[in-house]
DNA sequence: GATTTAACTGACCGATCAGTTAAGTCAATA
DNA sequence: TATTGACTTAACTGATCGGTCAGTTAAATC
């Protein structure tokens, strides 16, 4: 039996994907959790650090998806594609549920909250920090395979959350889960312009 | 002297860019248009269609500077780079008024809204759309030079605009405006990958 | 100068908001 | 058996929400 504190984390997550932070009440999460108003408070000071704990959990749920990739033995390029297609089936599968795509939780927050939360601001640059960590791996793969000159793997992988949020902020536009990975293999080109000529071991400036 | 219809407008476009939709409410919007209640609700029947209006001004300052740029006599890769700088100055103005990165107010309010204010989330794709559209002629102005060859325009111009979100959200989420062009000039070698052979004068499938 | 119209005023409404309070449940421990 | 403290309950608070409304003002129209 799920713990009452992951039961409201779980719903919180589903919510706050399904109609943002604004539009979510406390008394919404508490009678889709099930749970009780002050239950809520005991477990969490606040409805914002109940989304950061979300925050948290969503970004840690795909940073392993983005990790598992990285460390499988495809080859590098199939790499580049699966790891568009793993935001790209959760936002087939809700909109296949729920009739509209859901975009990404950390985008989402980031854009509505960012601004003036800033503790929500830095769970969300935690996140993609981590999921940037998660996918440089592929990028030396790239580097040692020759595909890629030193290209930096930060500013590589970099590139690749870049496009896949863009892909998000469309998909969820034009309720379109297609569009995340429309151009996952025009990335490995992208990718290539950032080839680094510098002398091996070089303090890379990027 | 501007109406009180337009000063309501650019007062949302400020308010909604700088906290999102849900954090502004009517009566924040009506001080400081220095318009009372009242006088909100004789011009827009609702909050939501204030938003709507202020997308449609919002969509069509960048449509023009989108325009603007295709037109101009820059050569094509010049005019690439001017795309994303557009949303990037915009950024970095905000950021030294405010503290902040405002991010995008379509991608904002789609990303906040999009799941379950259906007129919001058609506002904004027809902004994006619209985007797309007067991207399209530097596409075309590509294939002519020989730089792409027989690129879609439409697909094109949507991976640009891809693009520019993905460089948005990152540029919000780290505080970094520089992150939205940082890859405008990998945009070119991504337009490559598109490239389609048939023959001329064939329908394109996308 | 009578009438109509759009622009505008500001008090007001019920609903909902995030968050609080205090009483009680219950399993683990002493 | 007594005590403890994590957990749960449900009623509650003051503030704020989006939106309404009866009425005022001033300029245009006849």
């Amino acid at each position: 039996m799920k713990s009452t504190r992951d039961t409201l984390i779980d719903t919180a997550i589903g919510l706050f994907l399904g109609k943002g932070y604004g539009a979510v009440g406390t008394a919404e999460i508490c009678t889709t959790a099930k749970v009780n108003k002050g239950t809520f408070y005991h477990f969490f000071p606040s409805k914002s650090d109940l989304l950061i704990a979300a925050l948290e959990r969503y970004a840690s749920l795909f940073q392993s998806a983005f990790s598992n990739i990285a460390h499988s033995d495809m080859v590098p390029e199939e790499k580049l594609k699966a790891l568009f297609e793993v935001p790209e089936k959760a936002n087939f599968e809700w909109r296949q549920a729920h009739g509209f795509a859901q975009g990404c939780l950390v985008g989402n927050m980031a854009l509505e909250l960012g601004a003036f939360d800033e503790p929500v601001r830095l769970a969300a640059q935690k996140a993609l920090g981590s999921w940037r960590t998660a996918v440089e791996p592929i990028i030396d793969q790239l580097n040692v395979a020759g595909a890629l000159t030193n290209v930096s793997s930060a500013k590589g992988a970099r590139l690749l959350i870049s496009m896949i949020q863009g892909g998000l902020v469309m998909a969820k536009t034009f309720n379109e889960p297609s569009y995340i990975s429309e151009f996952a293999s025009a990335s490995v080109a992208a990718l290539k312009t950032l080839n680094h000529s510098g002398r091996t071991g070089e303090q890379l400036s990027h």
